[in-house]
DNA sequence: GCCAACGTTGGC
DNA sequence: GCCAACGTTGGC
């Protein structure tokens, strides 16, 4: 089992879209940068991932969603109404891949960046390096753990 | 293969 | 809205 994070601006698609989704489940596609999607190409079948709204208020760690479909081919690549339209993608040349998730849990109390940056624990995360844009990120057991348990836990204060 | 120009991400 | 950081593109 593995553990990632995964970033959604919320004005797009928000852990509380999910949460009324079909099945709380949806399909992540629209990853257009080749080291992230490699990524979710590692991802198995129950790894689980942080679900992270970036370009919040602010951005903060929501909760929890489970890969319940591994990758298979984003066809939004080759959509033209889609935003994620890319032009040198087909059916025959898919370029670009998606996984579906489904939702774990919302957490009883949303993790800011902020927060993040001030636990020890986590001074190594890829989140919160400098100039960190990875939308799609693999994140250890030990750093999963912590931040599941801080956001059981009540604020720090 | 280098690298400048450009586009995008995302915190603030 | 600003801008730093980063990825991609394309001329050479």
């Amino acid at each position: 089992m593995h553990y990632w994070l995964i970033k959604s601006e919320p004005d797009v698609f928000s852990i509380q879209d999910l949460a009324r989704a079909k099945g709380r489940t949806t399909g992540w596609e629209g990853v257009r940068n080749y080291q992230a999607r490699n990524f979710l190409r590692a991802m198995r079948s129950g790894d689980r991932a942080l679900f992270y709204h970036s370009n919040a208020t602010p951005s903060a760690v929501a909760g929890i969603v489970e890969v319940v479909r591994e990758a298979y081919p984003d066809a939004t690549a080759w959509d033209p109404k889609s935003d994620y339209h890319d032009p040198k993608a087909g059916p025959d040349n898919p370029i670009w891949s998606r996984v579906d998730v489904r939702l774990v849990e919302i957490f009883p109390r949303e993790l800011s960046l902020d927060e993040l940056r001030g636990i020890k624990a986590l001074a190594g995360m890829e989140l919160l390096r400098r100039g960190s844009r990875l939308s799609v990120q693999p994140v250890t057991a030990a750093e999963f753990r912590t931040i599941e348990k801080l956001a059981h836990s009540a604020p720090r204060r």
